[in-house]
RNA sequence: GCGAAAGUAGCUCAGUUGGUAGAGCCCCAGAUUGUGGAUCUGGUUGUCGCGGGAUCGUGCCCCGUCUUUCGCC
């Protein structure tokens, strides 16, 4: 596989019947391979994992967030430890939110100009400041190999009117973000707001598409999945994905169902991230190729079959469903690893069959199949 | 042996001057989408130690009895 020039994005297959394809998207720590799944791993860690697992599971590329990590440990010390990818000795491509989530869901007193946020800490109720010059900076020291632009991500629903005047700061920080010094080889990714409305997101697309020669390397689909029902979901995504280049990878930010993803795939889409696979792991939940179900419930509590029958996870293949209920039951620490490497498994392998499926021409029966078990009759866990 | 206190949900305990038995935890179920191992929402559970008595009516009053804990011989 000869190396290309990062930034470069492969279009390795597009499946015959569908706008599903395959690629291949060049950063500074390797390639990736799409449609591609990203662990989420917030404070410089995908949480109860450490890097070598994240190996062993075949994670390509993971998350980190500019927010938390800029309150904690802080960009000074991040600096001196040398970056992200040295902090938490993770040897592989790593994508940085902007914070722009973060500052509308956790922090509190928010006060939106023209230059950004101001607003309150949520872990010490310190005032500070983000803005696109402000998250972008951080993203640098960050090292991160995808930064992605300051946005505002509004909540859901909002007045058309409000979410026309938020498009329009979105773009204008775009451009603003697009000026600032980057790290080397680090790619920049948009990010197409305007919530319900079509119109908006088409519109934002379009203006986001054209700054792609102002060095936009990427494209991401915001404001889904912050608790709207999901036919609002999809509808942001189709709204959104028809207006951006083609020749670049499109990411749908915090999606992580998988037969959402299976559908978002289906329309063009080649990236994700969510925290549904190690959030539910630490809540009881384990995800199957047949449904999520609860491992934590009491009917577990006497069985010897794996958590899920099958798989090949460091979990499943050498402790009981017994034994993990029983580690959540007693609130065991290594109950959440456990679920949170089988939970991670899963979600690679799915994307993984994806790609051959893309690849062999067969998508639409792979999303029929994944359409029946995880949606018309999904087993939750009674194999 | 004597004295005192306490017996109410699986556990820890509330329960007004007598008027249809409660909370927290646990357990069970559900939620969880650019991460708070956080949180939220539901749900099951009782011979009120036992036996008498007074009362229209008692977890509560009276008598007896059993058990536990503590103190004293």
């Amino acid at each position: 596989m000869p190396a290309c020039p990062i930034g470069t994005y492969e279009i390795l297959h597009e499946e015959a019947h569908t706008g599903a394809r395959v690629g291949r998207l060049w950063t500074k720590h390797g390639p990736v391979e799409t449609p591609v799944f990203m662990p989420v791993g917030t404070q410089a860690t995908v949480k109860t994992l450490a890097a070598d697992d994240l190996e062993t599971l075949g994670a390509s590329i993971i998350l980190g967030n500019t927010y938390h990590l800029m309150l904690r440990p802080g960009m000074e010390i991040m600096e001196q430890l040398g970056g992200l990818h040295a902090f938490q000795d993770w040897k592989g491509p790593l994508l940085t939110d902007s914070g722009g989530f973060q500052v509308f869901s956790l922090s509190s007193l928010r006060k939106i100009t023209e230059d950004g946020v101001a607003f309150q800490s949520h872990i010490d109720g310190k005032r500070l400041f983000m803005g696109p010059k402000e998250s972008m900076a951080v993203q640098r020291v960050l090292g991160s190999d995808i930064a992605m632009l300051f946005d505002e991500c509004i909540p859901y629903p909002s007045e058309e009117s409000y979410v026309a005047r938020s498009v329009e700061q979105t773009l204008r920080w775009a451009k603003l973000c697009l000026q600032q010094p980057r790290a080397e080889g680090q790619l920049y990714f948009g990010i197409v707001q305007g919530s319900e409305f079509g119109h908006l997101r088409k519109h934002c697309a379009l203006e986001l598409a054209a700054m792609r020669n102002d060095g936009l390397d990427g494209f991401a689909v915001g404001g889904v999945s912050v608790g709207e029902p999901e036919p609002f979901i999809m509808k942001g995504i189709s709204d959104s994905v028809p207006f951006l280049p083609l020749d670049r990878p499109r990411y749908v930010m915090g999606l992580g169902d998988l037969w959402q993803m299976t559908q978002a795939v289906g329309m063009g889409c080649d990236m994700f991230d969510c925290v549904i696979p190690t959030r539910n792991a630490r809540n009881g939940s384990a995800f199957t190729n047949d449904g999520p179900y609860p491992v934590k419930a009491g009917a577990w509590k006497a069985s010897p079959l794996p958590v899920e029958p099958g798989c090949t996870c460091p979990c499943c293949s050498r402790y009981s469903r017994g034994y993990v209920r029983h580690l959540l039951n007693t609130s065991e620490l290594l109950a959440y690893r456990l679920l949170t490497l089988h939970n991670i498994h899963c979600y690679l392998r799915f994307m993984e069959r994806m790609r051959d499926a893309i690849k062999s021409d067969c998508f639409t029966e792979f999303k029929a199949e994944a359409f029946a078990r995880l949606r018309e009759s999904p087993k939750r866990g009674h194999y």
